[in-house]
DNA sequence: ACAATAGGGGAAATATTTATCCCTATGCAA
DNA sequence: TTGCATAGGGATAAATATTTCCCCTATTGT
């Protein structure tokens, strides 16, 4: 996959959960699992600014880190279902509660960010 | 700065919060500077792993999103300070929800971390 | 024969973020 | 007088994340 040079920190309970949900995209996956977007080209479509290729990736280590499992049908063409794991759905409200903070502020936030143009 | 070359996505709540909270140390240190370590060089030991050079950006970043404030004395040796605005306060609950998960599931997440060696 | 569908992944290029190194300045203590 | 503490920043390198491009699977329909 990759080798990283600098080590993970692990030691509070923030690295822990950033290891698992940083990624660009990785709250928005399980948001949209939860809300039952299982298939990929469903995520795909509900996601459009990520690559498709960001989204196998992310999902795969999503999987990798429990929080969500992949069935595959032996079917063709293919179909894949995604879903949450119970150690998944126990992060749903903590992403609940990000979004709705981001929300709740959208306009101010939308104004500090877009200020300084970076 | 840095000139984006990707556009920003403002879209949702997450993407709002994902601009001012991405940046691998900046929830510790609005945490920390919550717990009342107000100084720059109290913040770097707080947080060994980060360099200096970054707690200072991502310092600044948080300053120009308006969660923080700083407040220089003319002294010398110099003598800053940061302190939470009014907006950045209201974050404290969000951060504090995301670092409860953490701890709560460390076990867990060590596991799964390091698992895939990454 | 060929396109369309649905899912996936390797390799390389880009983008972005962090780290490293070195420099500024002042006053105090050893 | 050297060293340390305090705060900060420029330049550059390195690390990491994401995107782009292209290819592969197998079947069904035209």
């Amino acid at each position: 996959m990759y080798e990283r040079k600098i080590p993970l920190n692990l030691n509070c309970g923030l690295d822990l959960i950033g290891e698992v949900l940083y990624g660009k995209w990785k709250m928005r996956l399980l948001w949209f699992i939860e809300q039952g977007n299982k298939r990929p080209s469903e995520l795909q479509r509900k996601i459009p600014d990520a690559s498709r290729r960001v989204l196998n990736m992310q999902l795969k280590e999503l999987e990798g880190h429990e929080l969500i499992t992949k069935k595959i049908y032996p079917v063709v063409p293919p179909k894949v279902e995604y879903s949450l794991t119970d150690f998944g759905k126990t992060l749903i409200p903590v992403i609940g509660a990000i979004g709705e903070w981001g929300d709740m502020n959208a306009e101010r936030l939308q104004k500090v960010i877009t200020r300084d143009a970076r």
